[in-house]
DNA sequence: AAGAATGTTACATG
DNA sequence: ACATGTAACATTCT
């Protein structure tokens, strides 16, 4: 579910919810292979009695800064979801680990496939310095985009969904960039113009910050898909030009959109607007 | 009812 | 070091 618009989206409503400056109370872990790297006991442990400082996104990670300069990374993966509980209430089905607040709300993780992860680093810094740029940084420039890819010789569809080389993009919004680009996911790195690299710079700023204007692409009504705190849904979904368009026609030149497979990842693509590569 | 699903990582191979 | 491919994680949805 949750690429950078749909984290920041999270977040946003998460400071919304009052949660900066909550003390933890309380720590109930249901499964303990939602915490990384760490014994479940330690997690609880350390993070009880703490209080959130600052919340925060850092590539998909939700970040929340404690009082003793601790970071509680979380990384919903597919389909983490966070909702407020009243304690005492009935756990749902993949609810796995729930936070008491002392203002008296729970703070529950919900997770069908269970791919989503507590994170809780000795050192957060470096654990993050690991991740590539934030694309919307206004330190992100076409210049400094076109030095990261300068060497590259990787098709482009991987290498944008690669966190150590950008941070915070995901199926959904490389697709909807590389479409308004004007790229092929197959093109390699190393065959950009400047002319290439400066739209596509554009493109993928571009795409993250309408998702975040309309707060994030919910896909389906299902119990798996995006899914903001208080159920909200993102609105992105109606404006995707190829995503999961698979036969629709091109917003820009009506030409069928086809969908191929690169990396493992359904791509989707306009076969007019985005030419293949010449194979040799 | 098989195949796909908004993500990442480990491992193997070139 | 870089590039690419495959499998795995677990469950639900189409």
């Amino acid at each position: 579910m949750p690429e950078l618009p749909e984290v920041q989206t999270i977040v946003n409503d998460l400071v919304d919810a009052g949660l900066v400056g909550r003390y933890i109370r309380a720590v109930a872990i249901r499964w303990p292979g939602v915490i990384q790297d760490m014994p479940a006991a330690t997690f609880r442990r350390r993070v009880t009695g703490n209080r959130i400082q600052a919340i925060q996104r850092r590539a998909k990670f939700i970040v929340w800064r404690l009082e003793d300069a601790s970071q509680v990374l979380l990384h919903l993966r597919m389909t983490g979801r966070l909702h407020f509980a009243r304690p005492g209430s009935r756990y749902a089905k993949h609810e796995h680990i729930a936070f008491r607040l002392d203002d008296g709300r729970q703070l529950r993780f919900h997770d069908t496939r269970k791919f989503g992860r507590f994170y809780l680093p000795a050192d957060p810094g470096a654990f993050l310095a690991r991740l590539g740029p934030e694309p919307l940084a206004p330190a992100f420039s076409a210049r400094r985009f076109a030095q990261r890819l300068q060497g590259r010789r990787r098709m482009l569809k991987p290498l944008l969904l690669d966190q150590q080389f950008i941070a915070g993009l995901g199926n959904i919004y490389v697709d909807e960039a590389l479409w308004d680009a004007g790229l092929h996911p197959l093109r390699t790195a190393d065959t950009l113009q400047f002319e290439d690299v400066r739209r596509l710079h554009r493109a993928i700023r571009k795409a993250l910050r309408k998702g975040l204007r309309n707060m994030g692409t919910t896909l389906g009504t299902g119990e798996t898909t995006f899914y903001s705190l208080a159920r909200n849904q993102g609105r992105n979904r109606d404006e995707l030009n190829v995503f999961r368009r698979t036969g629709s026609p091109c917003p820009r030149c009506r030409q069928t959109i086809e969908r191929l497979v690169v990396g493992q990842r359904s791509t989707h693509i306009c076969p007019t607007c985005q030419p293949p590569p010449e194979q040799t």
